[in-house]
DNA sequence: CAGATACGCTACGACCAGTAGCGAAAGAGC
DNA sequence: GCTCTTTCGCTACTGGTCGTAGCGTATCTG
């Protein structure tokens, strides 16, 4: 806090406050108006997927900002110049992985919650997520202002999902439609976390398989009483 | 692999091949039995305190061995001699947090998970486990050495857990005593990944607390269904 | 006491994140 | 076309870390 009252008046683009990796030129986005020579999207473009290749082949510690640059066939200092620091680079890189998941409609909640655990899993068996996600939860946890790029552009997202499903759930009539939101919400909380963080700690900590068998067995135990389990 | 053939001859305590952090002298446990000067057993300890103190003061990453090693009064090069990684010695300095969990009998089987939820939520809001847990499993997910030093010190025991909850339950007649055993094994499985999972990711990932209340909403969508949420 | 081993110390090699400063390129606005 | 603004590539550099090497010394066993 308290910023030193520089106003530094030369950072057209600001160096961290990044301008989105471009396609918005016919998006209406408001495209910022920049006076000199524009940033080059194509490097943008270049460097992420450059990212996920390093990110790939040689894992988040093996993954340094000189390779990826000389992948991208660009300067290091260009890096600097579009992301303060490595992990933003990779959350940003990574992003763009999970915006492919969607919720469409399969006709009910069981259905839909497979199909989304199934994207969701086959996400987190890539070599490039498999080697980020958890460094980039670490690395959140002693950095705010990371943690909160994690969110905006990986977690809310998937969060966006859930809610999205009991939405549809609720449509489709199979939930009580008098439910308090408040409480509603707090349960598409529970109910996130406990997506995310079983599939994750299967693959990832487990390091077991997500099988369709595995997905169907999760999402009965999630909806409804495990079968045989109690009494 | 395929390790080049030098055999040193002199490794009386091999450097990776940790010996027992001590304590064992009067368990019976073998003691090795060196020739030389043994290994200060506090030594040991010092280090192991040291680690957790500079883990919840720095985080992951910024904890450093020449700095633990100053904590603990001891040389840099005496880690390296206990430890081959700072990843490995990091394992055992929050291994030993997670070894005070236990799973008492407390006279049902939601009584007993909610028990342990408590408890483990617990452990993972401690400056350090937070720091470290994520960062170890990330690290391990490209060193195989590591994940399997992980599962054995970390993962096992809490799995051990459950197991052991679902043996109580069972023998208090709270479910089908005539399950095939390979098939409660794999919802052991199951039902470990979700507990472990979904508590780390509230906690860990969506940065939310684990409240009370929370956990008997989540034992009682772990039990059984919802209340309210289908139909 | 002799042999074996652990310990502390200092120094070092390799590597990496991130920065500084420059001249040159590439657009924007006129 | 000309100027102004900004980006880009380059090279060099700082500061810091992991992990190792070599040595003399301390401590234990037999």
């Amino acid at each position: 806090m308290a910023p030193t009252t520089r106003q530094p008046a030369e950072q057209p683009h600001p160096p961290d406050d990044r301008t989105p990796p471009d396609g918005a030129v016919a998006d209406g986005a408001v495209a910022v108006r920049g006076k000199g020579r524009p940033r080059s999207a194509a490097a943008d473009q270049a460097i992420l997927d450059a990212t996920r290749e390093a990110l790939a082949e040689l894992g988040w510690g093996g993954l340094t900002m000189g390779d990826v640059a000389q992948r991208a066939g660009v300067a290091k200092t260009t890096l600097y110049r579009r992301w303060p620091s490595k992990s933003e680079l990779v959350v940003d890189a990574i992003a763009s992985l999970f915006d492919q998941l969607e919720c469409t409609d399969r006709g009910s909640l069981q259905a839909d919650i497979e199909a989304v655990v199934a994207r969701f899993a086959e996400l987190l068996t890539l070599p490039e997520t498999q080697a980020a996600l958890l460094a980039l939860f670490a690395e959140g946890s002693r950095d705010p202002q990371l943690r909160r790029r994690i969110r905006e552009r990986i977690v809310q997202p998937q969060k966006v999902l859930v809610e999205l499903g009991r939405a549809n759930a609720q449509a489709r009539g199979e939930m009580d439609p008098d439910r308090d939101p408040a409480v509603a919400a707090e349960e598409v909380g529970i109910i996130f976390d406990t997506i995310a963080g079983t599939v994750e700690h299967r693959l990832l900590v487990s390091g077991e398989p997500v099988t369709a068998d595995w997905i169907r067995r999760f999402t009965t135990l999630l909806l409804g009483p495990f079968p045989g389990l109690l009494r």
